[in-house]
DNA sequence: GTGGTCTAGACCACG
DNA sequence: GTGGTCTAGACCACT
């Protein structure tokens, strides 16, 4: 279920939270799900269970989900709503990255295909 | 002209290679421009030579300045080309974004207006 | 009669001793009262009775509930007059936290008016 | 400075978090001011790395602190002021504070003459 | 020197 | 079994 790459700049534990959040979007995790335990997800992974630990308290603390001691990490209610008026707020952040990409020269076009490109991919999924 | 915000996440060094790299790609640095000298932008900028050091290192190692000892740093020539087709290489990570961005129920149309406001400030400028 | 919310951060086990005391506080259970069985709790809660045993257990410490081998547990004589002699004991967490919210810039007046606020309450539910 | 103790139930680095705002809301840290490092207060309260560490995370995440790697931790911009706002924000805990006093017993008067005694200590505090 | 991340392994309270 | 806290000691990037 989970993919993490330990040589990657990106801490560990970050993208553990990033993947619990995309399987939350994807519906991979619904409201009230358990989550794994910490200690099965540091077996399967190899990777230390403090590590594990410190992504739960952050997906606990976004109100994603809710670590209950004595009985586990649960997906919790409007995770999934909550996440996504929080992603929707990058929209800023795309339109710096498109300014950049403006700045180094490359055309409308060249991003609208590319926004064209993905939402192709999305719909052959569905299919 | 330069402006670094120590309290930032981003490191010190990192800002001033941006920094160089949006002047270089505006044409506020063209190639063959001094480029200003660690102790000067150290002492203005208050910042420790060293971490100036590290910019110009980094600069030089992705071919953008050139050091001529006992002379200063240059804008390299081609420095402006070459960027443009690094930054170019960022179309992947637009598209990942815009994946995302997918994935949390932004609507193709929400993006496409996002990509016109940015194009539309480009022009503005421009006039 | 009892409620318990398996998501709070409070120990369910605590959660119960809780509702106890509040029950013997509000004469909802006198002294002399037998209180439900570990199993029906149990069962009626969807609660390990091992939780159920060690709140019982924190009630029986506290003298507050005693332990009649085959018959049951029954709320112990003076139960309630003891409950609110150790509850009162916690005018020194009161204070402290006065103090604190004081710290924080709340006046006299915006605190007295809370007290105010409870007590009207009271009064009302008196009616 | 600081004073921690071990033997408390409340984890050694929720004390330091505590310490820490009840530091800026006195002024003892003013906003700009630099907070001791991880190691000195590692080293000072016999305390590990770690455990600091986390507590000026969670000090971070709630904007009171900023931690810059490689130069420090500063108390943020409107450090106080978010942090009076956040503590007025307990006044509802009073109340239910209040609520379980009256519950046993405990009478207006006494409460009232609690808050008179904290707000007579301040005023002693400031002559 | 600084903070940030991670591992290894321990103990606790809870169920 | 679960999550939460803590220690000990390491490495990294940054100043």
């Amino acid at each position: 279920m989970f993919q993490i790459d330990v040589m990657s700049r990106t801490p560990v534990y970050e993208q553990l939270v990033e993947q619990v959040e995309k399987f939350i979007l994807t519906g991979i995790l619904s409201e009230g799900d358990k989550v794994p335990s910490v200690r099965s997800l540091s077996m399967e992974l190899s990777v230390n269970p403090n590590t594990i630990q410190k992504a739960f308290s952050e997906l606990d603390r976004r109100g994603l989900i809710s670590s209950v001691p004595g009985k586990g990490c649960f997906v919790a209610e409007k995770a999934r709503e909550s996440l996504q008026v929080s992603k929707r707020g990058n929209l800023e952040g795309l339109s710096s990255q498109i300014r950049e990409l403006a700045l180094a020269g490359v055309s409308k076009e060249e991003i609208l295909s590319c926004v064209e490109k993905v939402f192709g991919e999305e719909e052959k999924k569905n299919d």
